[in-house]
RNA sequence: GGGCGUUUAGCUCAGCUGGGAGAGCGCCACCCUUACAAGGUGGAUGUCGGCGGUUCGAUCCCGUCAACGCCCACCA
């Protein structure tokens, strides 16, 4: 029998695994053996561009933790993997790259030279996060790996497209967008983010035509008073009811806009009076329409102001305000300036301030998918769990807003539209088109705009499944492993990615994509603040499965997770667990020696040893809590179950109290012990497994018979009602209650381990006497206790002794030396004020009438009983104590 | 401006449908006991944010106040 190593040494045996379980299949969906049926997850498609980080790490143990614990549940598992072409990010990296490399940039190289470039790079640097990935241990079937741009996902794209566009659902439309200036395309609302800024409220006059009136209006960006068309006031505003319909002439060029009414005008708000850029501002264009006024954009694509707005053309952000408020001071027109606090949206990616502006884009309307994916919610067909992130997601699908969806990119699904010069025909197609579908002209170009990237991921359901080619899909399985299980992710693309999903499935298949949507938390450092590069407090994952190993790593990230929204991880606590986990080897390398000829299949129940059937039972009971808690994304439930068992039932009582067992002559009961411990450790390493795959897969080795397959494909535990013995469990808390007792009053007069002690048991229950005698032994082992006598209560209590008083029995340890017996009354004193605090809390009950009449007959009864049992230990100190004084 | 959430031991958090306050880490004391010092044994620690209500009984239900987070929103 070989050696094994004092500590558990993870480094070599997590490659050796992942590659044993890849190079054999483990992960690919295998014919359920007992029927359960399919169980499938979606990985959410990490970023090309991405690096591994603690939230990788947390997503994808969790979803490893699950789609383990159903393939050995039975299930035919498929956990899908992915990668996101990321549209955006990537376009961005590349064009740093060869603008530092070469000196080039896009439009020097033209679009399809560039893209040529994005390949190459995506090509050599891809795969560096999926190789990290599988550092993890996810067990996800790389045959399925799907990147976004691939074949099917692009034939998924167009033609959802195309339906769409044909339904008049997608459409183009000048309309007002968010212009990142950085970027130089538009972005979604989703994409915008709002800060607070401590702005200013400028005061501008503004002119009555005809008239010696002047209007004061309060504006934060008085800079765009160039694209102005009209000035607002309220309709039922006393103050300026006479001048609706009149004509107001706009500071610095002395345009004439009408002055109109709308609703919209807050009275209270301000001036009570607005100036309207319908070219620049939501509200603004939204009365435009209702007034019929022209636009006017004031802003190229960088964000600089164009000959629109002369006095300031050519200059941006900053200094265009600065300029346009110079030159209202000097026309005399700036009232006064305040001081403001409002939002301003930023761009997500580019952190700049994102410019309203009309411009032509593609939309996709969502009402109609949007009330179709609250309503599968509602009716409980996909559930949040935890519930309450359904709030958020209702919050943005029950008023949804056109998407936008086209991107001024070069790297993405580019638009599927086409365009003849020659005829102005327009339409979309699944296929490359080189003439025109109307007259036939080659005269034709097609849209040069991209896709968002979230409208490929919002397909990513389908297309890794094979949709919509109909050889893929039968090749892939679609209709058994469509729709998904679970959905397992962050709250922070609820939005962008779950409802994304369930409405373009749904719409796209008539069936949602999948019925469970996990939200786990957002890791943070150990002070709860998110890790960023720039304050240096990002832990790596890598590292610290380099430090502690991937099983400690994937156990802390567990045990943190439940409905919680944050994670403050503390490479301490890795740390911990990693104790744990060498914890668990340490037990195995004990039992390992005795297990060489043991048979966890003989385990006769009625010949078992009181000890043996407490610990099944116990195992037993784990085994269901575990199950449960996976069941209900209670990951840290399921784990701490598991941590408990293991460290306190397992190895602190029952290997502790298997050791005079396992080295005494009597050979049945010792190969009983080892068919048990056998038994146990094999479960232990089965309810582990999901956890931490690698530990339990290499200790497996040792506990598998010849003919068994690897951990990974073994049956999961279950409940299994012949393992209940309550009275045993009974029975071994009352030993574990007097253990310690003795153990505690060994501690308390200073008794050395090695120092053997005589104790005295006074009870006056007859069945606690005979087990407590028949347990001698096992006082002897586990507390050192060299002679135990039962008494009956009636009987005198020796003098010089210490004394713990637990339930219908006193513990004495008799002294022969005089110890300090100040110390020692003084602790007698604080346990019996505590037992007294009890007491009186449970008789003040008692003698409340209206709670002996109201309460439910088992709880008085239960009151009762341990009202009797706090008397029985006063009264036990307090005769200690008298004798002591 | 709306909405959501949090407040429990020094720290991080768990406490299901109301019935004697829990875990991990940390801390203290004693132990290198032949699986493990990445260990063992024992121990200390809480007006369960404040106030009010419902109830025989509230950490849990209701109201209210406070502090702190987060999300959404076009208040110029």
């Amino acid at each position: 029998m070989q050696e094994l190593a004092k500590t558990f040494e993870s480094k070599g045996i997590e490659d050796k695994w992942y590659d044993k379980w890849t190079k054999e299949g483990c992960f690919k969906p295998r014919e359920s053996k007992n029927k359960k049926g399919t169980y499938t997850l979606l990985m959410p498609p990490p970023n090309v561009t991405g690096k591994l980080h603690m939230g990788h790490a947390l997503d994808h143990t969790l979803q490893d933790v699950i789609i383990r614990h159903k393939r050995m549940q039975g299930f035919e598992t498929l956990w899908v993997p992915g990668q996101d072409h990321a549209g955006i990010a990537t376009q961005a990296k590349v064009e740093q790259k060869i603008y530092k490399e070469e000196g080039k940039t896009k439009h020097d190289l033209g679009r399809e030279e560039f893209l040529k470039k994005v390949w190459e790079w995506k090509e050599e640097h891809g795969n560096e996060i999926i190789n990290q990935i599988k550092k993890l241990g996810d067990s996800c079937d790389w045959d399925y790996f799907t990147f976004t741009m691939d074949e099917i996902p692009n034939k998924a794209v167009k033609k959802f497209f195309v339906d769409m566009y044909n339904e008049g659902l997608i459409y183009q439309s000048d309309y007002i967008i968010n212009w990142d200036p950085i970027l130089q395309s538009a972005i979604s609302d989703a994409e915008v983010e709002h800060k607070e800024v401590h702005g200013h409220f400028y005061h501008i006059h503004y002119k009555v035509k005809d008239s010696n009136e002047v209007l004061e209006i309060a504006t934060t960006r008085p800079e765009t008073l160039f694209g102005d068309t009209a000035v607002c006031v309220n309709p039922n505003d006393d103050r300026f009811e006479h001048l609706i319909g009149k004509t107001a002439l706009v500071p610095l060029i002395n345009r004439e806009v009408p002055i109109v009414a709308d609703e919209h005008v807050d009275m209270e708000l301000g001036t009570g009076c607005l100036k309207v850029t319908p070219g620049h501002d939501f509200n603004d264009f939204e009365i435009g329409k209702r007034h019929d006024l022209p636009i006017i954009n004031i802003i190229n694509d960088d964000g600089s102001y164009n000959e629109e707005a002369s006095p300031i053309q050519g200059l941006k952000g900053k200094e265009a305000r600065k300029k346009t408020k110079q030159l209202l001071d000097e026309a005399g027109q700036l009232v006064k300036v305040e001081d403001h606090k409002h939002q301003v949206g930023y761009g997500q990616r580019s952190d700049e301030i994102v410019e309203p502006r009309v411009s032509k884009q593609w939309f996709l309307n969502t009402q109609k998918m949007a009330e179709l994916s609250v309503e599968a919610v509602e009716k409980e067909k996909m559930t949040f769990f935890p519930k309450g992130w359904e709030n958020t997601y209702f919050a943005y699908q029950k008023n949804p807003r056109p998407w936008c969806i086209s991107r001024q990119l070069w790297w993405g699904h580019q638009i599927p539209v086409f365009y003849c010069g020659d005829c102005d025909h327009t339409w979309a197609s699944e296929s490359e088109e080189s003439t025109c579908s109307k007259c036939s002209s080659e005269n034709i170009t097609q849209d040069p705009d991209v896709l968002d990237t979230w409208f490929s991921s919002g397909l990513f359901p389908l297309n890794t499944l094979g949709w919509p080619d109909a050889q893929a899909m039968k090749e892939k399985g679609f209709d058994r492993f469509y729709p998904t299980s679970t959905l397992v992710t962050g709250f922070d693309i609820i939005f962008f990615w779950v409802a994304r999903m369930m409405m373009m499935c749904e719409k796209a298949t008539g069936k949602i994509p999948f019925n469970h949507t996990y939200i786990h938390a957002i890791v943070r450092d150990k002070d709860g603040v998110k890790m960023s590069k720039s304050l240096g407090n990002v832990i790596d994952p890598l590292e610290m499965i380099d430090q502690y190993g991937c099983d400690a790593l994937r156990f802390t990230l567990a045990v943190s997770s439940g409905y919680n929204r944050n994670i403050n991880l503390d490479p301490a606590k890795i740390e911990g667990y990693r104790n744990f986990v060498n914890k668990v080897w340490n037990a195995f390398r004990f039992i390992h020696p005795y297990l060489e000829n043991a048979n966890d299949e003989a385990l006769e129940i009625d010949q078992l040893h009181h000890h043996e059937r407490w610990i099944l039972s116990e195992l037993n009971n784990v085994i269901k809590s575990v199950n449960e808690s996976f069941e209900e994304y209670r990951f840290d439930d399921a784990s701490n179950a598991i941590y408990h068992f293991v460290y306190e039932k397992f190895c602190s009582w029952f290997i502790e109290l298997s050791k005079g067992i396992l080295n005494s002559e009597n050979q049945s009961l010792k190969t009983q012990r080892a068919n048990v411990l056998k038994f146990g450790f094999r479960q232990i390493v089965k309810l582990l497994h999901p956890i931490c795959p690698f530990i339990t897969e290499e200790l497996w080795v040792s506990l598998k018979k010849e003919d068994e397959e690897m951990l990974i494909l073994q049956n999961f535990p279950s409940f299994e009602e012949k393992y209940v013995f309550n009275e045993d469990v009974e029975d071994m808390e009352r030993f574990i209650e007097i253990t310690t007792a003795i153990r505690n009053l060994r501690n308390t007069v200073n008794i050395k381990p090695k120092e053997e002690v005589e104790i005295r048991l006074f009870t006056d229950d007859e069945n606690i006497a005979r087990y407590f005698y028949k347990s001698r032994g096992f006082f002897k082992e586990l507390a050192n206790v060299k002679a135990g006598k039962i008494k009956d209560k009636s009987i005198e209590r020796p003098l010089k002794s210490v004394m713990k008083a637990t339930t219908h029995t006193e513990v004495f340890i008799p002294l022969e030396g005089v110890i300090d017996i100040n110390d020692y009354i003084q602790k007698l004193e604080r346990d019996l004020k505590k037992v007294e605090q009890e007491h009186v809390k449970v008789d003040k009950k008692l003698s409340n009438e209206k709670f002996i009449a109201n309460a439910p007959d088992d709880v008085v009864a239960e009151v009762k009983e341990k009202a009797l049992g706090f008397k029985e230990q006063m009264k036990s100190i307090e005769s200690t104590l008298s004798s002591l004084r």
